[in-house]
DNA sequence: CCCCTAATGTTGACGATGTCAACATTAGGG
DNA sequence: CCCTAATGTTGACATCGTCAACATTAGGGG
């Protein structure tokens, strides 16, 4: 991995890879700054130079994986224009799917490690788009009659909370190992019990 | 925190109560094998005798976690014998509580730290436990005809990822601070929104 | 075009950490 | 009562996050 020039180039899109490859592939305790830099190809402390600390590189990987969320999101909203319960349920589907294709990621944005995470700025504010995603899709669906006409945030809260929840008992695996299949059935099958409610007719 | 006899007598125990300590005063960083055993007042790799590593001890520690939960839950079903209804949202109530009681053990329930969850038999049995609590109040909603008649399964998932999403989101501080009667209150309608369902009437 | 400064990268050091090996103490059963 | 296994201690090592001092160079102002 050497490198012909002193200077990188694009060290801090290079760190955030390779913390993103050694996230997945190993776990949040392989993501070390030392083995972060070697994978890079640069020193040790290299990194300094882009993150203040490690706690700013977990936290600029975790913003990545809002930021892809919030992207998935939207992408479900424009592909069922018009169907408020289909982009309903697509997003979680697609929330499902990202939470177990990038399972430690996940962890990241929601299993707590991040301490001060409500006094960083950024990360609050990537959390805050793909939660206001949700918001808008949930609102469409209230306009359209198909919500019921409560709080819409306290709609969302409960949406948010479900899959969230999901995810993480997925990516823990306290269901222990799903096929794809029967993981996305198992989603929308606690998400229809979500919208239809658990009670007897 | 000089001890008279060579021999502790209790270790164990306590270097779990001196985790669950720094867990909660500090966070999960600040439990450390070293301090842990200093907070006991033994030597730092005692500890050793006692936990193969520091894996076992934090395993050791969420397992806690759950007998707590498990207990509280079962604690409900008791209180409000013959209202299936009132042991469900009970439960949940008691399963936010400990969750804002003890948000440092929640994320270490649930944050996906401890990476081989499912292979340590001691704590997937103790989270089963719980989840076998959960499933019970469940069925006897079902057979008092209160739950859809459904798979109970199904069922339990749906609620356990609920609660279990919204602790997360509390802890995490995502929805920022929370009074003690605003998080009832919230954990109440979003509890109802499951049991009556988002649907528009 | 050159040169200077700020940005970027490196080296070496430090204290803290998880864990191991060798050793010390002692509880409690034969 | 004594011996062994359980329990606790000391010292060591590699690795980690981070800092300070230093090296290199990109790129803008003369």
């Amino acid at each position: 991995m050497a490198r012909k020039t002193y200077h990188h180039g694009n060290l801090k899109n290079a760190l955030l890879s390779a913390a993103e490859k050694l996230l997945e592939d190993v776990g949040v305790s392989a993501v070390t700054m030392r083995e972060v830099a070697k994978e890079a190809g640069v020193s040790h402390t290299a990194p300094y130079r882009h993150f203040t600390d490690k706690r700013a590189l977990l936290s600029s990987l975790t913003q990545i994986g809002f930021q892809r969320l919030t992207a998935a999101m939207q992408d479900c909203v424009v592909k069922a224009k018009d169907d408020p319960l289909k982009q309903f349920q697509q997003s979680t589907l697609a929330y499902m799917r990202l939470a177990t294709r990038y399972p430690e990621m996940t962890n990241l944005m929601f299993g707590g490690l991040l301490k001060p995470f409500d006094s960083d700025e950024k990360l609050l504010e990537a959390s805050n788009k793909a939660f206001a995603e949700l918001l808008s899709i949930i609102r469409n669906g209230q306009d359209a009659g198909i919500f019921a006409d409560k709080d819409t945030r306290s709609l969302a809260i409960a949406t948010w909370s479900q899959v969230h929840g999901l995810s993480l008992l997925v990516t823990a695996k306290y269901m222990g190992d799903m096929s794809k299949k029967d993981l996305e059935r198992l989603t929308l099958e606690v998400i229809d019990l979500l919208f239809n409610g658990l009670k007897a007719e």
